[in-house]
DNA sequence: CGGCACGTTGAAGTGACTCAATTCGCGTGG
DNA sequence: CCACGCGAATTGAGTCACTTCAACGTGCCG
């Protein structure tokens, strides 16, 4: 973990840039020379204690995240102090790529849990992109996949009822941490509290408690010390109204279905 | 309006090019070689009818949109039928850039009230970027804006009651509507109908109607004939807690204003 | 004229919120 | 070692905002 010798500075940027190569491999045919530039990319490694905000609402950022380990949020904070959970981000994801391209932060990022860091420089970043084509589109297309898991939240919390909410959120969390290959027996790390769970699907705790309790009782999954265990998809998924197609996820193995739907004219 | 003569075509593709170079400048400083190469882009317009769809949920779409007049919408459709609209677009916005480099529709798109759009090939498109690492800023800036618009319905559904959501509606609605300078003596063309409202905030029609009704009596906003009248911004925005940085505009002379925001450390 | 979509209104029903109290685990200081 | 404070989970109960149901007016169109 700790890194005394300062030889493991070198293979924790090696670690890291492996990560990055395989989250972009998953979805962009990246060639030689671009795996050679990201190879060259130089990066800080932050710890970040749980709360800790790496981006506040209103900053100019110069530099881009990539999440190593732990997990992060992103959120508004309202002119009455409520807050609201705009998306949560795991081991692999770029929460702010968008800071390269947008000036003014609209929204906070903040650890959830203690987690790790690598931070990339905006100017190094930007001659990246200039300098091939594949590269700028990886990461165009990693922005894109962002929106599309923030319109499936619009619509969690302007069409689902409070058990869906919840159902939905287990169930999104659990695919995309299969998908980043953070899976254990069916279950994964999901740090966050009951007040937490709330502020991401527009709850109350009294309500997100029930809703838990309601799925546990009923074998779909159970969220406890931080951990998510699904007991079973197929329910869960139907709880949510869950379909996965939006993340673009290769999901064969993983025991998540995607269901036909059932479109109308109204 | 018609085009009997064959070189209004013409001049339709001019008038085309000029708008989406005049909203990409809005952002994004283009090289001579940029706009030369936007000018050569060919184009197909398209009229709809109110409520045709463009792009059905599950496709795979070939080109992507560009909105000349008129308003569409995307949304989705849950599997228990209802649907939920993700965002809006008035002239010039591009609803379905992301169609470019992801594949299957999440969502549909489809027109709100009579509508004129621009359709481009994909190919033709991911050619242009490939070539201008300028445009293809541009055009990602442009989802990321989109991105930044998410977000902020995602609070709104979830963070805000019922007068703040509909107030919130109309706000970005006037904001964007005068970027695009198509307002006219505080008000702008806005063809939802109530039930829709309630589809794009979540809400349920009769408390759309009553929000409306609040929001009239109060001398902040009416909404009558598919138009919306600002009455008094100040008051629509307080009620809204509406702050506009999201949309990264210029509202100098709008009559919006940035409040300062209050941020806690809960 | 009849049908239909939309807006409006009243009233009843309920899901989610607020308020409040209890428990538990954990870290801190006495 | 234990009392204490604190954050988080849990539970019960009362309240309210929003939903659902239902009816009616209006304007438009065939």
């Amino acid at each position: 973990m700790a890194d005394p010798t300062g030889r493991e500075g070198r293979s924790e940027h090696a670690a890291t840039i492996a990560l990055l190569l395989a989250r972009l491999r998953q979805h962009s045919r990246l060639g030689g020379n671009d795996e050679r530039l990201i190879g060259r990319l130089r990066l800080r490694i932050e710890r970040l204690r749980s709360g800790q905000e790496v981006v506040r609402q209103g900053d100019r950022p110069t530099m881009s995240v990539f999440v190593v380990s732990g997990m992060l949020g992103r959120y508004h904070t309202l002119a009455n102090g409520s807050r609201q959970y705009l998306s949560l981000h795991i081991s692999s994801d770029m929460p702010d790529v968008q800071s390269l391209l947008l000036g003014q932060m609209d929204h906070a990022l903040a650890a959830i849990g203690p987690a790790r860091i690598a931070l990339f420089e905006h100017t190094q970043l930007k001659e990246l992109v200039g300098q091939s084509p594949t590269i700028a589109s990886a990461l165009w297309r990693e922005t894109l996949l962002d929106a599309a898991i923030f319109r499936q939240a619009i619509t969690t919390n302007g069409a689902r009822k409070a058990g869906e909410r919840v159902a939905h959120l287990l169930s999104e969390q659990y695919a995309r941490a299969w998908q980043a290959g953070i899976t254990e027996n069916n279950s994964c790390a999901l740090p966050l509290s009951q007040i937490q769970i709330g502020q991401v699907v527009g709850l109350s705790v009294v309500t997100v408690n029930r809703a838990l309790q309601q799925l546990r009782q009923s074998g779909c999954a159970e969220l406890r010390d931080g951990r998510l265990t699904v007991l079973n998809w197929r329910k869960l998924q139907t709880r949510a109204l869950f379909d996965p197609t939006y993340l673009s996820l290769d999901l064969r193995g993983s025991g998540v279905h995607a269901p036909r739907l059932n479109p109308r004219a109204p």
